[in-house]
DNA sequence: TAAAAAAGTTTCCTATTGGAAACTTTTTTG
DNA sequence: CAAAAAAGTTTCCAATAGGAAACTTTTTTA
């Protein structure tokens, strides 16, 4: 009983969205790292408290506590306890999750220009393959009208994985903890979504991208 | 000339073998680690003397000189200012070699014409994002060589779900259950690819198609 | 709804980091 | 080879991380 309860709170604050800004100290023109955040959710994630996620890190309740709500930068070494501890790999901090669903034995054609429209201020997507549900992929297409990396707020973030192709322009594809990379039409790219990422347009038109996530 | 000198001797000692061992002050049984032996090697291997990184970074000569030595745990500000101000991934710094089983963290760029060629008679495939391993949806373009459903001898039929999106040419899909479909330029579909399929082109010219494969 | 328990945060203090400058070692030049 | 310059290391100290325990908030139990 105890036990289903805990898992009720926990789940509560999982879902719980985290409002407080990582106050960059020195680092000059530095995207928000929020490492806290990324703790914070997969210890929830795990269904941990702080003082069983302490014994597994070896760090006190109190740093971990301050390390979650971006109040201190932790030591390298810290990390590593923390990562080994929670049994997380460094660059892999930012990866979760699992996916059920299936399409059974269906198929869905969508014609050049045809699917679901969706414009933002950086992107205009065009959603394919809206007929099926329940999905392992889903599929888009967009024109990429964001012309800075500061047309973001901040990195666009979310589960699972990612595949991009270029199929007309140029574009300039930022990845947390990579170098920005140039595609030209046809060069492709994939990567943990998880990781914060953003493209930009480089040419005089609007470059046209092809997205799958999973 | 004074360039030249310098270079020979930065080269020189690139090649030195670090012997110090980090002491490893509180963490049990933590791995090695070497976060310093890899800056180090990195800083040289660019060719960048203390001052310069120095600059560059925005941390104290004395304070990179501590962090190649192992003689201090740096914090992540410090490692992230690292990181930013020599132009190198996170990744990057954490044994280059190993990796296993998932993308985590990771980003694969494929150039177009890069990717891995598997040559068949009804198709040549071109994988992409190769030095992934452990991805949930396998990318690969494909040029159509074949002219008829004939040319297949049963429907493709495999495990998981199929996207595709025609690049150039005119195709026709054939799916099993389903009234073949002609599909051109930027026209794409997604099925269930444990029912038989297959494309055929019906252009002059061979048809190029993208694939994803989850 | 009050009391108890659990989870999380803050305070206080010690240990360690990070930076400026002194110092040592290595390399270059005369 | 000696002097000068450059590169790297160490020292000293102010700033900050990490841990113990007090404190606050949330959840559970009665």
């Amino acid at each position: 009983m105890t036990e289903q309860v805990h898992f009720l709170r926990k789940e509560k604050e999982a879902v719980l969205i985290q409002r407080k800004r990582a106050h960059s100290a020195a680092g000059a023109a530095l995207k928000p790292l929020q490492l806290g955040k990324r703790v914070k959710e997969i210890r929830l994630g795990k269904g941990l408290t702080l003082e069983e996620a302490s014994h597994l890190t070896g760090l006190a309740r109190s740093t971990l506590s301050k390390i979650e709500n971006e109040q201190i930068s932790p030591t390298f070494a810290a990390v590593t306890k923390l990562v080994n501890g929670l049994g997380i790999d460094i660059p892999q901090l930012f990866n979760p999750a699992e996916r059920e669903g299936t399409t059974g034995g269906r198929r869905d054609i969508t014609r050049n220009g045809k699917g679901s429209l969706h414009p933002t201020p950086t992107y205009e997507h065009e959603l394919l393959a809206t007929e099926l549900s329940g999905k392992k992929m889903i599929p888009y297409k967009s024109t990429i009208c964001a012309r800075s990396f500061d047309d973001y707020q901040d990195w666009v973030r979310h589960e699972g994985e990612e595949f991009m192709l270029v199929l007309s322009g140029r574009v300039c594809l930022y990845t947390e903890f990579y170098q920005p990379a140039e595609l030209e039409e046809g060069d492709s790219a994939y990567y943990d979504a998880s990781m914060g990422h953003a493209v930009v347009s480089l040419g005089e038109e609007d470059a046209k991208i092809l997205w799958v996530t999973a």
